[in-house]
DNA sequence: TTTCAGACGTA
DNA sequence: CGTACGTCTGAAAG
């Protein structure tokens, strides 16, 4: 017997079986051929979906040892035992037998043992296995998705049976096959037996399912006592019972899985070998399996221990004024300086209450501005300020809100951690400092220096302040290099540093300039606002004839169809829905007064609260600061809170006088806004090619009317507002990736309706058709999609078994470079709008992004310069096929400047 | 006090 | 069964 692979273990070891054509076989009717095949037309949905299992698993079991086993062709000892054995059985289609040899290649690549014995089937060979390696005393793991497996679940085999697809597996230890099933694992078999297995044509007793099965065989304790007493059983079940007697007893000897197969090896020699990457890399690359094969180097290198170092730091100890020296030494090269602040920011604004520098070299220094002498204040803002200083900074706008509060400004940044990594993983939504050292470096952001402690100054915790900063500075500085590798591989660099760097700066200077605010208007506003929402609230209730809470969906929908029995509308996870379309859906129909009640409390209870929520917000100049987020979108658009500038209400007469309130500030002669018109239609014209929707650009007439004259067949002129809206909505949609359900549910018309106007649409525009299919299937190879400047959005759910998470996944992958490109665009000009008005020398300033919006404030006399500059750099931004336009609007308030 | 669901504001 | 966000509120969970 072979023993020297066997180590007598500090850890027991882990076997891993799977059940290779079970599992293929599942994968082959949860993935849909058509997302699964390489280009050239081999079929790889099986061999897909069984490899990203076995990536899972090895991910999340980490076994020590592993075997895949499969069935052979021949027949097995249960075909002699009952010749109808799995008979009826659909011939293995086509498609699925071509891909098991792929499935071997991908195996003996990986260098995975597989088995198969004739005469026997997989489940026979990994009984075995199991059992053999129970006795040698490891723990059996099977993956499979045949259920009589659960006969082999003990307290050293668990069954990992997959759920839904191929992506979720199920645990089934003894419990949980006990809890499922209602009988312990070893009465699995009998409980079989008795309800028959439909796929291995094996028929069980009529009328009995599991439920009966399990109660007869705890009544009775095992399948023979019960056949003692088989007369004792009552009712039709009992006579079934009686009379499909044999079967039963057939079904126990066939689904018995054979534990004595004679096998070539035995667990302990089930290891994974060391596994060639340029032969993975050569065979994935023909299956076109490009996220799976990042998948899989992810999990095996993930399996590699994780190193748990800290960060050593050497902390200078200045005297005061040598801090120019210091930094004359240390920080003065061509090399990096990480750097880190704490303490507070936001609204504009901020504090500083240390610094750290971390210098290329390894020295560090910490700094309390408030207690730095002149001369080392001087040495540190020029610093600073120095352009020619590279700096490494997390997370850089709230520093450089806190350091501006103080008059100091910050230059030279060439890596923003937060941001580069926001780039690398744009669906992540928090860029915590530690997660990222721990992702990149393998390391803890701690202290490990050698005298760490031994320098306590004054017995507070100042010092061990002063080190955890330092830390900070030094991991960024090794962060930021090691995120410029991971950029550079994934083509972000040039985004990196000449658009999302510099725009820290812009949105910080948006910040603190903030935007004033009419406090009385507001005021004004919140009053008349309460006054309605008390009335209609009275309204609401005397309608129904009691009090109830308008603000609760709960309460609104016990009134709407408990006691007033109207009708239901669409369900949500707890109820029906009461949302504005669905209650205007039910006012069309059962018209109660309280629907209009209740539509109109929760308009003006909306706004109000909108109201209600700025005016504390003002500042001390009447102006209020938002907070743009450049790292959460994952499509690469900003966000504001704090509060929201991007949702200020302009839809209805109500809404808008909100915007009145946002006014220019003392000393601006007015507000500017200029935004671009259709961007994202644009940007779909130009990333589709399609001639038609280019020359509905072209020329400059209303979009909406052309592309619908072209589709109806009708001039310009015959296009009523109708016509016009559906065409609207179909141009809109088609960036969301609308369906025709969709679309005939917005427009109400019949899904037949809507899909023939889907039809005519692409008739005229089947481009657009052809490039929304394309950017699909493409991010479906590439895991990722891709805007106009490079900007990736991951989608690793495009391959999922899914549906309803695939189909999602595709919508965001028709959007994202749409609406991804179009962020790219203003992110442009927002830079380049700025450095031209620093170059002309203008007081003019921009306020807000509102995503294809932007706003400034308009110093005195300079309206006209300001609109040609705006206009200018805005439509240069970006150079499409379809040019970019704007348009322009001025007035006192934002509402004013619309146009 | 925190978290979730539902509703609704914007592009 | 149309993308991307943030905020408010009530109600449930801690």
């Amino acid at each position: 017997m072979a023993t020297q692979e066997s180590t007598p273990d500090k850890q027991q070891d882990r076997l891993l079986l799977l059940d290779g054509h079970s599992l293929a076989y599942r994968a082959f009717f949860a993935l849909p051929v058509e997302n699964f095949s390489t280009t050239d037309g081999q079929p790889t949905n099986a061999v897909y979906g069984f490899t990203s299992m076995l990536i899972n698993v090895l991910r999340d079991e980490q076994p020590t040892h592993i075997a895949v086993a499969f069935d052979r062709s021949e027949p097995t000892f249960r075909h002699e035992q009952y010749v109808e054995y799995k008979a009826g059985r659909q011939k293995t289609p086509d498609e699925f037998r071509s891909q098991v040899s792929l499935i071997f290649e991908v195996l003996d690549a990986l260098r995975i043992p597989r088995l198969s014995v004739a005469g026997y089937e997989a489940d026979d060979i990994i009984a075995t296995l199991a059992t053999q390696a129970t006795a040698a005393g490891m723990q059996t793991l099977v993956v499979t998705g045949d259920r009589d497996a659960f006969q082999l679940v003990d307290d050293n085999v668990t069954v990992l049976y997959p759920v839904r697809g191929v992506s979720e597996l199920t645990r089934y230890d003894p419990a949980a096959v006990e809890q499922r099933y209602g009988v312990p694992p070893e009465r699995y078999r009998e409980l079989a037996a008795l309800v028959g297995e439909s796929s291995d044509n094996l028929p069980g007793v009529p009328g009995v399912g599991p439920k009966t099965a399990a109660k007869w065989l705890n009544k009775y304790g095992d399948l023979d006592t019960l056949v003692a007493h088989v007369d004792e059983i009552k009712g039709k079940a009992g006579d079934n019972l009686r009379e499909h007697l044999a079967q039963v007893l057939r079904n126990q000897q066939i689904n018995k899985l054979d534990r004595e197969v004679g096998l070539e090896l035995t667990p302990p020699q089930l290891t994974m070998g060391r596994w060639d990457r340029d032969e993975i890399h050569t065979l994935f690359d023909s299956l076109q399996f490009r996220v799976l094969r990042e998948r899989l180097y992810a999990t095996l290198s993930s399996v590699e221990p994780e190193a748990d170092e800290g960060f050593e730091v050497e902390l200078a100890e200045l005297e005061p004024g040598g801090l120019g020296a210091w930094l004359a030494e240390h920080a003065a090269g061509a090399d990096r300086t990480g750097l880190a602040v704490s303490g507070s920011w936001g609204r504009g604004t901020g504090e500083v209450t240390a610094l750290a520098l971390a210098s290329p070299k390894g020295p560090a220094v910490y700094l309390d501005p408030a207690e730095l002498i002149e001369d080392d204040e001087r040495a540190l803002a020029a610093w600073l300020a120095d352009a020619s200083r590279p700096k490494a900074i997390h997370d850089a706008k709230g520093p450089m809100l806190a350091l501006a509060a103080r008059g100091l400004s910050l230059a030279g940044v060439t890596s923003d951690t937060a941001l580069a990594a926001y780039l690398a993983l744009p669906g992540q939504r928090t860029f915590d400092l530690g997660d990222l050292v721990l992702r990149y470096l393998h390391r803890e952001l701690r202290d490990e220096s050698d005298d760490s402690g031994q320098l306590t100054l004054d017995g507070s915790g100042e010092a061990e302040a002063a080190r955890d900063l330092a830390v900070r500075a030094r991991a960024v500085a090794e962060l930021a290099d090691a995120l410029d590798r991971d950029l550079e591989r994934r083509g972000a660099t040039r985004l990196l540093h000449q658009v999302e760097l510099p725009l820290v700066g812009v949105l910080a200077d948006m910040e603190r300039a903030g935007i004033a605010v009419d406090a009385g208007h507001l005021a004004g506003l919140s009053s008349s606002l309460g006054g309605q929402v008390k009335e209609v609230e009275q309204q609401a209730h005397a309608a129904v004839g009691h009090e109830f809470n308008l603000g609760s969906p709960k309460q609104v929908q016990q009134v709407l169809f408990d006691e007033l029995k109207l009708p239901k509308t669409k369900r949500t996870k707890t109820g029906y829905t009461t949302d504005s379309e669905a209650l205007t859906n039910l006012l069309a129909k059962e018209a109660h007064p309280v629907l209009e009640h209740i539509l109109r409390w929760r308009e003006a209870a909306k706004l109000k609260s909108i109201v209600d929520s700025l005016i504390p917000m003002a500042d001390d100049a009447g102006r209020i600061h938002t907070t743009f987020n450049q790292m959460i979108a994952a499509t690469g658009r900003l966000s504001s809170t704090d509060p929201n500038l991007q949702n200020i209400p302009i839809r209805t007469a109500e809404g808008r006088q909100i915007r009145e309130a946002f006014v220019v500030g003392e000393g601006y002669e007015c507000l500017l806004t200029a935004d671009y018109s259709q961007i994202e239609l644009r940007i779909m014209a130009h990333l589709s090619e399609d001639e038609a929707l280019l020359e509905a650009f072209r020329q400059r007439a209303d979009f909406h009317t052309i592309t619908a004259s072209r589709v109806f067949g009708l001039p310009p002129e015959e296009i009523d507002s109708e016509l016009r809206a559906r065409i609207k909505a179909m141009n809109y949609g088609l960036a969301y990736g609308l369906s025709a359900y969709g679309l005939s549910q917005q427009l109400h018309i019949s899904a037949d309706e809507a899909r023939e106007l889907m039809e005519e649409y692409f008739q005229q525009f089947g481009g657009v058709r052809d490039y929304l299919r394309e950017v699909v299937a493409r991010a479906r190879q590439d895991g990722y999609t891709e805007t106009i400047l490079g900007r990736r959005r991951y989608l690793p759910d495009l391959t999922s078994d899914n549906r309803q998470r695939r189909e999602m996944a595709e919508r965001m992958a028709l959007n994202a470079p749409i609406q991804g490109s179009a962020a790219d665009i203003i992110k442009v000009a927002s830079l380049n709008v700025d450095r031209a008005l620093r170059e002309h020398g203008l007081r003019s300033r921009m306020l807000l992004q509102v995503h294809d919006e932007l706003v400034f404030e308009v110093a005195p006399g300079e309206l006209e310069r300001l609109q040609d500059l705006v206009r200018e750099e805005m439509v240069g931004a970006y150079d499409l096929r379809a040019p970019l336009e704007v348009s322009m609007g001025t007035g006192r308030t934002w509402q004013d400047a619309a146009h």
